[in-house]
DNA sequence: AGCTAAACGAGACGGTACGTCGCGTCTTTAT
DNA sequence: ATAAAGACGCGACGTACCGTCTCGTTTAGCT
């Protein structure tokens, strides 16, 4: 299971997200911009060292020793890039079945506060949400891309407790994560507020206790 | 009971936030910006109209009819403009004491989504974390200008329900709202998913329901 | 008797070429960049020191101590500035009435030297061309604001000669200002040759020896 | 007699200019562009077409179906590509003995104002000049390999004149060259006069009737 | 006829300069 | 006296080409 980088669909000369793995797999040579790692290493390096505002193209280009014009030749925007960016160190981890699902659901939250809690990457995401809010077809492909497999991998865990009586028939998965990164988020950027074990542990027991509230209207 | 806006002291030279009645009142000494209210509509105005990209302080002086060294003169910067255009209409009415604690929740939870949801303005919350999210100081300040007031009045209402009994003892009211609001905003700009009725009570119900997983740990 | 510079009109946010004593006189205070004698001594700088691959509007800016915009928002391009910057140190004298039309036409010929065998501003000239070809229009602004004094200068002297009897009726002052120029010029782009007092009397003689080729079209 | 293409030396790896007819002949041993000919007539296309300013390299390489390398292989400027490619159709005839010295200067000047007032190539020469000006070296070596023919074919008409006694001895057929090259060539691009049939004319008449002048310093 | 080496097309790359936009400061003009 | 208007130094934008550099792919002369 790979990470999303960047690439020029050589035949339609559209830029397009290759899963990591896709791309190692297809081709034993490197397809795509040759310097992707330096890049999207040197994006995150800017971020964290001088923060978003910081972030600009040519400071990226030359904290990775690379053309601006090769940046732009791969990424469309700011906001793409820092999308695979952050996309490449985001954490998707499958749940393993550990036969508890408290323990599980416990992983699931850890995970999530891991990706948003990121005390340097997270100071991106309201930025990438500024710049992808008014193209809806951009914030459709970015959560394809970017949120997709963990929240899959989460509603895997989530259906295993719903298997094994845990958790209600029905439950809703969507708004279970919802709740979850909301609340995380939320916490992490607007309200400055703690993230610790406590909360973790609240989050999770919110969607052990209260079933009926997050099943899907029937 | 007013909004905030946004002055400089003259004195200190330092930006002080003062509540727009207290503007009102003083405003026949001619204290504060003449043209706040044209300002921070027009700032609306543009938000609404051209996105966050083009709210550039040049923009909105056009826009109202002003000089930029007017509004450089009140505030010290885009974010601290902005976030006094969106505390202008942002809504923190008090919850009247209904006699029903689902139905106050409800009210509550449709404050939220009502700011929140809102589909202009929202574009510039996620724009004004970024702008705050590097001065620690200034989120406090916002947060005690913009989200207090909101928060306290909800809280008044959980605490009825909690003497009404609907509720716990020691239930956290900051965790509820960090749920409520955190679904809402993630909701609105990352999935882009609907905000309707359903949700609205699911998430009273959240509350309702699962009290133990929100108490504030002993 | 001044110089041209660069000012834009106010009125028709057009730029215009004002001789810099009408400029004087029609306003005690500075009107146009205030920067204009830095920007133009620094294009002669650049040019000079470096050569026109190396006049570039960024190497002006910086050379001047001023940001590219100032010289963007007075000149339209890196041809009016070059225009300018030329036009301020051209020789257009007033030639003065020696009783002798040899010693005029003389003085007239060593002007002309002066100002195509400038070791470094020459070099201007056919980047000029280049520049104003593709723009006929352009390319008469240029040639009122920059030659015709000069030339009408000489045509001067050139009817002193006609009056006196030394050189004939109808003489075409247009196309002897031609040959001087243009085999001056060309000597000195195209031949590297030398224009020393040898040429520089040949040049002479030229139109005192051979006025019927000389003569308009009758 | 055919006309002089640039080509890189793979030996040396210096650049060198043969002769077309050259070229021609030792084409069997495959020296030189395969496709210099759609090269040169590629660029002047692209000169006629869009003027200087668009005269990139890279155009020139699209318009001539060629990559940029090709282009790159064998002239080591743009400078030297237009000089190619200007000289490739730069007429520069044998003047026939017409047995009248009037007549064949005529010729003379005719097939200079031919060069000059090209209506599209001209507008390459003082881009060349620009370009070779800081340069003496390629500015020599673009004489010998692109006027010098010219100027030696009317040289011999010259010489015909002062054998004839047309002429005067000790004539300077440079000093003749130049007035004649620099009067056109000043007209063409620094005035946009006319280059007719008076002007050729009295340019003729200008070599004729004022001998003494135009005679080299004894 | 098949092989080999060159020349070639394509175009990615690290760069430089472009001309534009907006910043936040400062000056001028006109109430 | 205050504010509009806007010039200014500055820095980033996104673009166009530069000249260099791999890449396969022709293409032509030589076994």
């Amino acid at each position: 299971m790979g990470r999303t980088v960047a690439c020029l669909d050589r035949t339609t000369k559209r830029y397009v997200s290759f899963d990591s793995m896709e791309l190692m797999f297809t081709s034993d040579k490197a397809v795509g911009p040759r310097s992707a790692t330096k890049i999207l290493s040197a994006a995150r390096d800017v971020l964290t060292a001088q923060g978003y505002s910081s972030l600009t193209i040519e400071a990226v280009a030359a904290a990775a020793g690379v053309g601006k014009s090769t940046i732009y030749r791969w990424w469309p925007s700011k906001e793409a890039l820092l999308a695979d960016a952050i996309a490449d160190v985001f954490r998707a981890d499958e749940i393993p079945d550990l036969g508890d699902t408290r323990a599980e659901l416990r992983l699931a939250v850890d995970m999530t506060i891991d990706n948003y809690a990121n005390e340097d990457l997270a100071a991106g995401l309201p930025a990438l949400a500024t710049g992808l809010l008014p193209h809806p077809e951009l914030m459709t492909r970015f959560r394809e891309a970017f949120l997709q497999r963990k929240r899959e991998n989460i509603a895997v865990a989530l259906r295993r407790g719903v298997e094994r009586g845990d958790l209600p028939e029905g439950l809703d998965t969507d708004l279970v994560q919802d709740v979850w990164a909301g609340t995380i988020l939320y916490r992490r950027l607007m309200m400055g507020s703690s993230l610790d074990d406590d909360v973790a542990d609240r989050l999770v027991r919110l969607v052990l206790d209260s079933p009926a509230a997050l099943v899907a209207r029937s």
